[in-house]
DNA sequence: CGTAACCTTGATTAAGATCAATTCTCGTGG
DNA sequence: CCACGAGAATTGATCTTAATCAAGGTTACG
């Protein structure tokens, strides 16, 4: 919690600016940290501004009535949430009450992330056209990204869908193990499934001897066979 | 297909743009007329540019691998379409090769569309701010679209969905009828479900008198019935 | 008026949710 | 350092929803 406003350089959305314009962000930010589980904001309140995350991890997610949670989006360090009311009405009625549009709350212990006003960017974006484009960068990738997601969701089923996801983070850690940094009952919540069938899946996949699960994290023994099944 | 500049007035990314810009843009335009089920395009083929919707109706959709169909979106004229990858790597490799997101087809007869080739648009756009935060306002409604997708498929069941459904259509119409400008093997799949299942719920929902289904129109004979099933 | 696409209805099946019971894991306090 | 308890994960049995398979019926259009 002890930092300068060289911390926003990480954040994509910000990597652009120059040193000034960083200065001036950096004024604005509110910094909070978060233990786990602690809701950030909720679909039912006014919308106040995005958040940019510095440290941890962050869930977004809707609940169904019947209390059934769906985690849309896991926000990793350096990206920002909740952007997309900030120009929504902007053509509109700028002063329309808006709320946040799904829930917000911390997956880890020590997420530590930054709320900007809305009041204060939007005349700072109005004159700085970099920050624009770069706005629009990276609504386009979440765009893309809820594009897989639906079609993960609403073509494949449980199998496919760990097989999709087990092979993407098996891409980023470069090494054949995957540790999970949250639990598995919100990978089944990702996943749109429920831990009872997660954890079936995990055991299909082990007596195939495709994975090594122990705890928290995965061994990847046979990462063809898991591309298979992230295919057919 | 006889028209002039005035037709993109129409657009909503366009709508701010003055007489002169209005006039270079419509100079990019590729007008192409479609009929029914024809393609758009793949997403397969290489990015060429985004596309608006002029008149007709167009799907926007992926497929599984065993061939079943989900309808991501449904465009209505005065809107775009394939414009995720405009700027999704302006700030990496302007030159990376990008292909379309998603497949696209004309879902009705007389569908007409104009593409904006990427090369044209991107210079416009770095010296033209207002198209900016026309570009943000589109992407922002989108994702909330998307967003709202994905808590429909992911949390409601199918009478929940149709339910939802028919009562934005019926927000639209004004008059207390529905009139569907597509197949309900359409709707279905943008329910992401299929016909059978989508016929039994019209019936399950005209035998509880909520609604009368007569070919393409729909009666809605009990709106309050129709916004419990939506919540519960 | 005939054909093809569309829609409906019925029977069956399959995937995964739910319910229930244990076991495992890990942090906390004695 | 160990014991305890709570949350997490697993496993089994059952149930529900909706997909699939199958067969007619209806509509639209050349």
């Amino acid at each position: 919690m002890k930092h300068n406003k060289d911390i926003l350089k990480k954040i994509f959305l910000f990597s652009e600016l120059n040193d000034e314009e960083i200065s001036t962000m950096y004024s604005f930010c509110i910094f909070k940290n978060y233990s786990k589980n602690e809701p950030i904001f909720f679909d039912t309140e006014p919308y106040r501004g995005f958040y940019g995350l510095v440290e941890g991890l962050v869930k977004i997610y809707k609940i169904s009535n019947e209390g059934r949670e769906h985690i849309i989006h896991i926000v990793n360090p350096g990206n920002t949430f909740a952007e997309v009311p900030v120009f929504e009405y902007y053509f509109e009625d700028k002063n329309k009450p808006v709320v946040y549009p799904a829930n917000a709350s911390a997956l880890v212990d020590d997420t530590e992330v930054f709320l900007i006003p809305q009041k204060y960017f939007l005349p700072l974006a109005e004159k700085t056209p970099r920050i624009c484009f770069k706005f629009l960068s990276s609504l386009s990738k979440r765009l893309k990204h809820l594009n897989i997601h639906i079609e993960n969701i609403s073509l494949a089923d449980v199998s496919r869908r760990l097989a999709i996801f087990l092979l993407s983070e098996l891409n980023k850690s470069s090494s054949g193990i995957i540790t999970l940094d949250f639990t598995k009952r919100d990978l089944a919540s990702h996943l749109g499934t429920v831990t009872e069938t997660l954890s079936r899946t995990f055991a299909k996949f082990q007596s195939e001897k495709i994975i090594e699960v122990k705890g928290k994290t995965i061994l990847i023994k046979n990462p063809s066979k898991l591309k298979q099944y992230s295919i057919i």
